[in-house]
DNA sequence: GAGTGGTCTAGACCACCTT
DNA sequence: AGGTGGTCTAGACCACTCC
């Protein structure tokens, strides 16, 4: 039952007492919370009053509703680790690119599908590469999966200068991906940055990568550089953040 | 005006042609929408109706309401990055820790609070110390403010064993902060890990951070370690992901 | 005082899932 | 068939902001 009395609106009130049950255990991860029309009746409000509580919970990642079925408690997806050991050269040498190389030490199936497209850059594109707005630039578009599911989005760009006559600009871009293709044609890569950021998803984001409600997106732009300095390539990348965690690992100088 | 025989639910389709119009600038950044009994008008649906449509857009993060007032299009905050270089040695030695090295470089005003607490290891800590669940630990709880506004919390942990009779158990670290302190009682910092994810906030860290619906945060938890290996201080920080963007550079090879 | 968003009700009907 | 969540209505009153 709420308290009419105390100001806080009835439908908080009834959301944070779910939330204590959750948090405490009282309602264990997979399970089903009360029907609507049940907490309806212990809390003594209205339907819509319940919905806007169990709203909440669910922008706020705690729960998922089920149509037909229930609303239960959200169990923690299992969290795949990245490290930037991914990118070694090392690795490349054994594999057709980062993501592939990752999934296949993690036993899944992995595959991807890819389109490329050739545009001029846009202002941030130029920001990242060093180049000038309208420039020509290769975007390679693709979508990944693990068995089956999607993960992780992934847009690359490069100036179409570095990619031309490359398999860059194929669909399979060949044993140790797109950055051994530039590596051979002279663009020996010195170093990586990323840059790490967090957003709710878009809609077609949140369809695409089949998120629940309440679960946010990582992002992360990777630039790589070659030894002398110079950007050749941008990645932004997607990723659902239940499902996934960055890890990064420096020298302390 | 909504289209009944779509199939697709009237609050979606107010909620998708809002958002064309916002992503397009027809609406721009900071602008205020039509108010709810207008869209009720222009779309001929009811108030409940318009106001789901506001709440998808809410959790979003495109817009935010304001009571009173109207319902406005979120201007993108400003972004403040975060290096990995903040952690440098060479900047402990000017500074009295990384967060106020940060802020100082800014041109914030920078203030801390700081509680400090003993306790035993959880699980969790455990692993990350590589100690035993339940060993004594020292922990710092801190909430950092620039300007007066709250932007980081941080909860930083150390096996006791290595805090005892330092400055690391008092409120003021000192010059160059926690790791200063345990580099002079023979502790050398050899690296750094840190693990990056991002979530939704409980209303706690919401209410703390000053943040708007539909904004996650960003999680980070850093582990330092001693040349030799061993584990010393983890620390798990809390970020508004609409204030912060994080950044880690790591030479190709 | 007029306009805004915030809360709440008491229903109704639909779509989906289970038995 | 019966239970579940999903959608929607037509109101009502409140709290806040601005003029």
């Amino acid at each position: 039952m709420v308290d009419r009395r105390s100001g806080v609106p009835a439908f908080r009130q009834v959301a944070s007492d779910l939330r204590e049950k959750i948090t405490a255990g009282e309602y264990a991860p997979g399970e089903q919370l009360p029907s609507e029309r049940e907490l309806v009746d212990s809390y003594g409000v209205s339907r819509p009053t319940v919905r806007e509580a169990v709203n909440m919970l669910r922008a706020e990642g705690l729960v998922t509703s089920e149509h037909g079925r229930g609303v239960f408690v959200r169990p923690p997806a299992s969290i795949q680790r990245m490290s930037r050991a991914r990118l070694s050269r090392e690795a490349r040498e054994r594999n057709r690119g980062a993501f592939l190389a990752d999934a296949a030490a993690r036993g899944f199936t992995p595959s991807t599908s890819v389109k490329i497209r050739f545009e001029q850059a846009d202002q941030r594109a130029a920001a990242h590469l060093a180049i000038d707005e309208g420039t020509e630039i290769t975007v390679r578009d693709r979508v990944m999966r693990a068995d089956g599911l999607v993960v992780q989005l992934a847009v690359s760009r490069l100036p179409r200068e570095l990619t031309r006559g490359t398999a860059i600009e194929e669909v399979d871009t060949g044993a140790g991906g797109a950055y051994a293709r530039l590596e051979e044609s002279g663009h020996r890569l010195g170093s990586f940055v990323e840059h790490v950021g967090a957003r709710m998803p878009t809609p077609d984001e949140a369809t695409q990568l089949q998120l629940a409600e309440g679960v946010p997106v990582i992002t992360v732009t990777r630039v790589a550089y070659t030894e002398d300095g110079t950007p050749v390539e941008m990645n932004d990348m997607v990723l659902a953040a239940d499902r996934y965690e960055l890890s990064y690992e420096w020298p302390a100088d």
